[in-house]
DNA sequence: CTGAAAGCGCTAACAT
DNA sequence: ATGTTAGCGCTTTCAG
């Protein structure tokens, strides 16, 4: 067994109570426990082991309010099922790692109201830095992430005007270069299939992209379908065959994601399509999940750790250098071909 | 444009400041705030036009000091890659909603270490109830929460010891279940495929249960294999390839996850293999990723959304009802047979 | 190296 | 319905 504390206290412990344990003033006591070098290694262990006999565990918003500091950062996206982000999320963690800072994340579920409410209530903990997804954002959320006097970055996306720091990529860029592969391959009836797009102002961007690069080639799209909710790869599947069926001299698909991109491209090799020969496809993201596919959809990697890495960073940097805000950083997507463009034109 | 506070403040606003921007007493400006009823109408008019108008932001640190109350709850789980949680996290986010409680999301990496780190900083800031996944933690761990006087829930799994109450499914009995249903369906040579273990206990447990009807019947697993990292569909592939290589004459493979289970499939129809006349799959988890797969892998739904909805539900009941804590809710998975076990023996 | 005093921004409890 | 007082548990600042 391990050693209980004495009583099992209902009130939860103070400092006080860990000073009169060890005989040491309050102010000593919160000295060792914030690891301060200005006490004496004999008074340090004495707090300790009273600290650790009695079980005591700081009381943060007491310190937070006398100091004036809260080690936070609020990170708001907009959801969790969609693989993304919890890469993004890692990034994050990682790089905040040993800075003395921890993430707390927020989910908006691509509502611009609970962004809203989300960053109301997250901010009211006075973090030291905010961190969220995308450009968009309602008038009275960029007035309060513009007052609150703390770093702001916003991720993911560059096509728009910051508030303060930007990490992401160009979405419209992105959705042009997949164009110009696709047309170089030799592509020319395109289907574009998606997520309904108010909701996703990247996807609509890489959609805008897409089709002015396809419009300046003298293209356009032949056909376009979009769904919302429901399992994603179930619902690439579904729409393919829907879309095949109805305009079937196709001869590439554009998917706004990765994940109704392999629903797709499962849905074509088990009805024997020529793929890329008679039909291309592409997605976005670079999921990890087209690893375990018997061939490699294309895809352009969407830099989400890295993304994460680059924002934590600013944000830690932030307090320890006197920078001024406004880093603006623009990744560059890697286009990966894989296995269902062809290389080289018919 | 929309109108901008007068000045920018470097100071971030207090209450005073309201106070003093409409003439009325800092406590009063308070119970407006907090939507208390004891105020006049046109004072709680007077009070809200001048907070807006100000970009008043409430320093939920003062408050939760003054009022010993923070509105949080504090939610620790292994991972966000694993597709498991995220469901789990929305149960809860849902369960919370209109409660006045909000979560806040803490990440192990099925490191007891790092969750006793998660567990300490997250305690500190005092929340309402805990959250967690699991019934293993460290002594340490399990001293700060008992000792913490809130509501303690651990999740996912029932099968140990609770602190306080639980809320989950029996991962040994899954685990019997699963091979009940396919030593019925006459399969005799089976193989395992699965996440290294010590990381994850309710795999472990889920193993032991399978293993334990398996020798009950008379049978023993026929081979094992397992994996750490990595891109879990790839994994899947990998392994069942190199198992079936390695043990020809398996009848059944059952996997540890539904995503390398979904790997697997993807493999053997590839192959030609007779799923699931020659060769039964089976997975755990009811993923939805397996609707998009064009046979339905056999699986057990692990009632996660639900797991997060009644775990949240007792944390949220706690504050109101005087019950004592130390509810314990055992869920029952429920068995989804798919396209990959045989229905009857050969 | 250690301690005493003051106060962070808010709210409970008590006036009025 | 509104105001006043005291103090939440800690850290800053200044003295020793």
């Amino acid at each position: 067994m391990s050693p209980s504390p004495p009583t099992a206290p209902r009130r939860p412990l103070t400092l006080r109570d860990v000073s009169e344990a060890c005989g040491v003033s309050e102010m000593t006591v919160s000295r060792v426990l914030r690891n301060r070098t200005d006490v004496s290694p004999a008074t340090r262990e004495r707090v300790l082991a009273a600290a650790k006999a009695l079980g005591y565990v700081p009381n943060k918003i007491a310190g937070a309010l006398a100091s004036q500091q809260v080690n936070l950062v609020t990170v708001v996206i907009p959801s969790l099922g969609n693989m993304v982000f919890p890469e993004v999320l890692r990034g994050i963690s990682d790089a905040l790692e040993g800075t003395g800072l921890q993430p707390v994340f927020g989910i908006t579920d691509y509502l611009a109201e609970r962004e809203e409410n989300v960053l109301y209530e997250m901010l009211s903990w006075r973090p030291s830095g905010v961190i969220l997804a995308g450009l968009e954002h309602s008038d009275a959320s960029r007035a309060m992430l513009a007052g609150a006097g703390i770093p702001v970055v916003e991720i993911m996306d560059v096509d728009g005007t910051a508030i303060d720091s930007v990490v992401g990529i160009s979405h419209r860029r992105a959705g042009r270069e997949m164009a110009h592969a696709i047309i170089a391959a030799g592509y020319r009836r395109i289907g574009f299939l998606g997520t309904k797009m108010p909701d996703d102002h990247r996807a609509r961007k890489r959609l805008e992209g897409f089709s002015d690069a396809l419009r300046e080639a003298g293209l356009e799209l032949a056909d376009t379908e979009y769904y919302a909710g429901g399992s994603a790869l179930l619902k690439g599947r579904q729409m393919t065959e829907a879309m095949l069926n109805r305009t079937p001299d196709l001869d590439f698909l554009y998917y706004s994601n990765d994940m109704i991109g392999a629903g797709g491209l499962l849905c074509c090799l088990e009805k024997g399509i020529d793929v890329p020969g008679r039909l291309g496809l592409a997605g976005f993201n670079g999921l990890e999940i087209l690893d375990g596919l018997s061939i490699r959809l294309a895809t352009m990697d969407a830099c989400r750790r890295e993304i994460g890495e680059r924002a934590a960073g600013i944000v830690a940097g932030l307090r320890t250098d006197d920078v001024i805000g406004g880093t603006r950083i623009e990744l560059s997507p890697r286009l990966e071909l894989g296995d269902t463009i062809r290389r080289e034109s018919p």
